[in-house]
DNA sequence: AACACGGGGTT
DNA sequence: AACCCAGTGTT
């Protein structure tokens, strides 16, 4: 469970070797990003919910656009959750701008308007857990806490020659290491010693600090710490969406049918060309008459595909077919939805979409230039 | 403890 | 194609 006593003696013995050497290195090394210029603890709080289950060069042009827009807790916390997820569109894991928003909205509530400034306090705020915690105490206030994330993780797996740590063995760990002094930056070198040196597969040994204080270099196998667990098969999917037209007027630009999904859901609040997971036995235009059907209780007639789009999410992959569609029956409700519009290209662009289904609104504006030129 | 949750990068 | 993420929340 916690740590052996023979692995806290190790830490004990080099420990201010370790230190030095860390931070050290850091200073040589430290990439040039945003975040570590301005370091307010509200930026620290948005770098950190961004790099979440993401990687640096994701984020920085997100993090600095986001920034710009929102410069302050409280200038985010006026916004409105679309606007936030639009600045989030692309980024994934849409949970954590919800999240993040909602947050923004507690502290000025019920926290005058500041970040708490203990671990504990930042804890309680929804999208915060243990790393993020831990991070912004850290690097934002200054707090000798540790902040483990997967970098730390296999650092210190591999420092301990320890196949499979648990959470509070690696915290025990990393707290024993933390300099008094310098507990941001020594974070912070230690998240980037694991993104950078010690990486996953092929760690580069005879550039890292800690070379010789390695007891899984010692084994000769850095790689094979921790041990990974064998991935569940992902299933894939026949998926359905509907591109459905009106036009308003012979003469004015085409309208189309979008709805928002719900907040709960994956991809929570996200506008989409409604549709669905193609059945076994059905046809594609079966399973999209059925899907207009239950969600938005229309009967619609399918026409020709207008693209098709392959994408893998986490736990499953899917081939997404849409289909130009117009409405054959009934006024569109939202039954499985949180909204719906009839919608003009220009005001397409404007909502936030998942990769998807932005995709698929690309290859519209495609085909409409395309008509137009008739 | 296991699973859901996006998307992009590396090998 | 398989594997990897600068994790959190729910069940």
């Amino acid at each position: 469970m916690s740590l052996g006593a023979e692995q806290r003696a190790y830490l004990a013995q080099h420990r201010e070797e370790a230190q030095q050497r860390l931070l050290s290195w850091f200073e040589r090394h430290a990439r040039d990003l945003p975040w570590r210029r301005d370091r307010t603890p509200y930026r620290v709080w948005v770098a950190e919910v961004m790099l979440q289950q993401t990687q640096v060069d994701t984020v920085r042009d997100y993090y600095l656009h986001f920034v710009q827009r929102f410069p302050t807790l409280d200038s985010l916390a006026e916004a409105s959750l679309e606007e936030v997820l639009k600045l989030w569109e692309g980024l994934g894991y849409y949970s954590r701008a919800r999240a993040l928003h909602r947050a923004a909205r507690q502290v000025v509530r019920h926290h005058n308007g500041e970040l708490p400034n203990t671990p504990q306090g930042l804890r309680a705020l929804p999208g915060i857990g243990a790393y993020t915690a831990g991070a912004i105490a850290s690097i934002a206030f200054g707090i000798p806490t540790p902040a483990v994330d997967g970098n730390v993780r296999r650092v210190m797996a591999r420092t301990l020659a320890e196949p499979d740590p648990t959470p509070p063995a690696l915290e025990e760990a990393v707290r024993q290491w933390i300099p008094p002094a310098a507990p941001g930056a020594f974070t912070e070198a230690l998240m980037e010693l694991g993104a950078t040196i010690c990486s996953p597969r092929a760690p580069r040994c005879l550039l890292c600090p800690w070379h010789d204080l390695c007891r899984a270099r010692d084994l000769g196998e850095p790689e094979a710490f921790p041990v990974t667990k064998p991935r569940k098969a992902i299933p894939h999917y026949d998926v359905t969406a509907a591109v459905t037209l009106r036009w308003p007027s012979s003469e004015s630009a085409p309208e189309v049918l979008v709805a928002q999904r719900p907040l709960d859901a994956m991809l929570g609040g996200l506008w989409e060309f409604p549709g669905g997971k193609r059945e076994d036995g059905e046809t594609l235009p079966d399973a999209l008459r059925r899907e207009l059907m239950e969600e938005m209780g229309v009967a619609i007639n399918v026409g020709e595909q207008l693209t098709v789009v392959q994408h893998a999410y986490t736990h499953f992959r899917i081939t997404l077919y849409a289909f130009l569609c117009t409405l054959e029956s009934g006024e569109p409700t939202c039954l499985a939805c949180q909204a719906f519009q009839w919608a003009r290209l220009a005001q397409i662009h404007a909502l936030p979409m998942a990769v998807t289904d932005r995709r698929i609104a690309g290859a519209l504006e495609v085909w409409l230039e395309s008509r137009s030129d008739l």
